[in-house]
DNA sequence: CTGATGTCAGAGCAACTGACATAC
DNA sequence: CGTATGTCAGTTCCTCTGACATCA
């Protein structure tokens, strides 16, 4: 290969900063992501827990009982998956999965004492691992981030 | 439903303020992620291509021609999912791939004419979807957005 | 009848692992 | 010998679809 072509003077036709790559937000995104997946979900299962727990917990907590389609609407899990993530909660009596009276196609679900206090464990936990996750960046930096991240959400959810 | 109990007025133990699930950081990156893959990989398969397809041909103008397991470092695909990506590459003639006359173990590749211009165009389409990507934020918040994330993934990298 | 609900079975994908022959 | 390379087969995980019976 001559060196005059694409290795040492890469041909930069549209002039373009070098490390285009590491800068494509949609990578960094993708990269970082995987690595706070891991990080989250290893940190969860030394505990026994999944990401799904907390969600369904965290919402059954926040906005009170519902059926499965409806927590499956607040989590944004699918409500065909929601049945083996209630099985696993109700396994471990952190919820209650009982008939609805006032509609026989619903269950209700309902928080149980042990899931409160479950849910306050695996706030912690998380509130730990986010502050590894988040660990290079000041209190500032960090709600800056937060910040940009859910206005970027927040115009996709509503776009899409 | 009997409005007395959790619903309204939901047992906050720890005075949590509400919508922490919405809060974590993991979870906006995660949906964030979702959507933006998305976005990119349907904007990508419009002109059939893939996010490996750039991510090669782009290593292979920047950084100049490799062996595929270089390739695999340099852009993050396992070298074992690395033969595919190349298998389409060079079926569409955007990269040459030859044996190294120096270690015969290696093929060198080295991307073609073709290549860098398949490379402008997905630089192209790629602009246009991070336009879309982060419509909401201005120029400078854009900028923000992406050095928080670089130093985030940075941290994460070396951590490892 | 249309539409919602809980459930199951499985598709499709992307990241990842393990092994193997070949060559350094 | 131990290590690196290209390749293939296969696992695992997660999102997502489709269908079905039940009931509003």
């Amino acid at each position: 290969m001559s060196r005059a072509d694409a290795v040492d003077v890469p041909d930069d036709g549209a002039r373009r900063t070098p490390d285009r790559l590491r800068r494509r937000a949609s990578r960094l995104l993708s990269q970082l992501t995987m690595r706070s997946d891991r990080l989250v979900n290893e940190g969860l299962a030394r505990v026994d827990a999944r990401k799904w727990h907390y969600a369904v917990l965290a919402s059954l907590q926040e906005h009170g009982p519902g059926s499965q389609a409806e927590l499956s609407r607040r989590s944004g899990i699918y409500r065909s998956d929601m049945v083996g993530v209630l099985n696993e909660l109700a396994e471990r009596d952190l919820v209650e999965r009982g008939p609805d009276p006032e509609d026989r196609r619903r269950n209700v679900i309902t928080i149980s004492d042990r899931g409160r206090r479950r849910l306050r464990r695996l706030d912690k936990v998380l509130d730990d691992l986010h502050d590894e996750l988040l660990a290079p960046l000041s209190p500032a930096e960090r709600d800056q981030f937060v910040q940009l991240t859910t206005r970027l959400l927040d115009h996709h959810t509503r776009t899409s």
